[in-house]
Parts: C-alpha cells; sequence; structure tokens
DNA sequence: GCCAACGTTGGC
DNA sequence: GCCAACGTTGGC
C-alpha cells in the first residue's frame, strides 16, 4: 500500500492540536462538504499520514501531525437533532456524511506559519496556498510531505 | 469586520 | 440543466 498524506485544517478556537493531544485520537465529524466527505469515504487509508492545520487562528499554519486510524465511519453529527452539524436530509439507513478516525502523532518541533510556508518555494505548489482554496481537506504529495516536516523540525 | 472565492440551492 | 442568489470559508 502507498503511503498518503492529507492536510486537514482544524480552528484551534474549535479544536486544537492540544485537543487531539489530549484526546489522542477523534472522530473528524462536521465536513459537510462531498469533497472532503469522498476523500474520507474512498480515499483514505488507515495508516495514511496527516498534517494537522490550524486554519481562522493568528497566525494559521501548520501545528502537527497525526494518523488515520478508520475510514468510512458514519459521522454521528448528522444525526443529532439539536446539533449545528445536523442534516434533515440523512437518514439513519442511508447516512449521508462519513468521517475518519484521526489519531495523534506530535505537535510540530517548530509551528510553521503559513507566511512561511508560502515563503518557501518549493512549496509553491501546496494545495493549502493556493488562493481561494477552502477544501478543508486536502492531498498533499510525498514530497510536499517531507519538505514540511523537515521544516517543522521533525523525523521525516 | 471585510471580502474574494467557491459551493450549494432553488426557480425556471 | 442553467444560473442568480445566497451562504460559507478563511486570510487579511
Amino acid at each position: 500500500m502507498i503511503p498518503k498524506y492529507w492536510l486537514m485544517k482544524s480552528e484551534p478556537d474549535v479544536y486544537s492540536i492540544d485537543h487531539l493531544k489530549k484526546d489522542r485520537k477523534t472522530l473528524w465529524t462536521g465536513v459537510r462538504n462531498y469533497q472532503a466527505r469522498n476523500f474520507m469515504m474512498t480515499e483514505m487509508q488507515p495508516g495514511d499520514a496527516v498534517i494537522f492545520y490550524h486554519s481562522n487562528a493568528e497566525p494559521p499554519g501548520i501545528a502537527g501531525f497525526g494518523k488515520i486510524l478508520k475510514t468510512k465511519q458514519v459521522d454521528p453529527t448528522q444525526f443529532d437533532k439539536k446539533g449545528e452539524y445536523y442534516d434533515p436530509k440523512s437518514q439513519p439507513d442511508s447516512p449521508r456524511w462519513f468521517c475518519a478516525e484521526v489519531g495523534f502523532e506530535a505537535k510540530a518541533a517548530q509551528f510553521l506559519s503559513l507566511e512561511e510556508l508560502k515563503s518557501n518555494p518549493e512549496l509553491k505548489d501546496l494545495l493549502v496556498l493556493r488562493k481561494g482554496q477552502r477544501l478543508s481537506i486536502q492531498p498533499v504529495s510525498e514530497a510536499h510531505f517531507k519538505i514540511i516536516r523537515e521544516l517543522s523540525g521533525m523525523k521525516v
């Protein structure tokens, strides 16, 4: 199996790398975008590497690393009538939204800000740097992953 | 708080 | 199936 690499965005006010460190693992619930859902349903494999990105943060950037533990998990928040992720069109016998379970690996030895990512010419094609790129889960190439690991002060 | 970019919705 | 209106994302 070819290892794959993903960048997953989270707003640290909602769920940060420190939350994941404490929880050790989490269900990546609340994704309501079909492209991102499809990654978690069909593209991801257990063991894939995760780059944990803090969006809507001061500063935004890469805060840590994780691993995909499970894929194709039914997102329970779609059935929670009182929750903000409730989807009235989804039925328990044919759920619409699926998620992955993400395990904690490490906090970045050095936080890697969006500004630093942008300033590195080797990362110029990284999707998260593309203007208007709002997708909350993005595939990352092996080459980019290795560069990001090094810049974060991690063993590759 | 602003706003560009993009995804979704719904009238036709 | 088109596309205008609307809602959301997320950097700044």
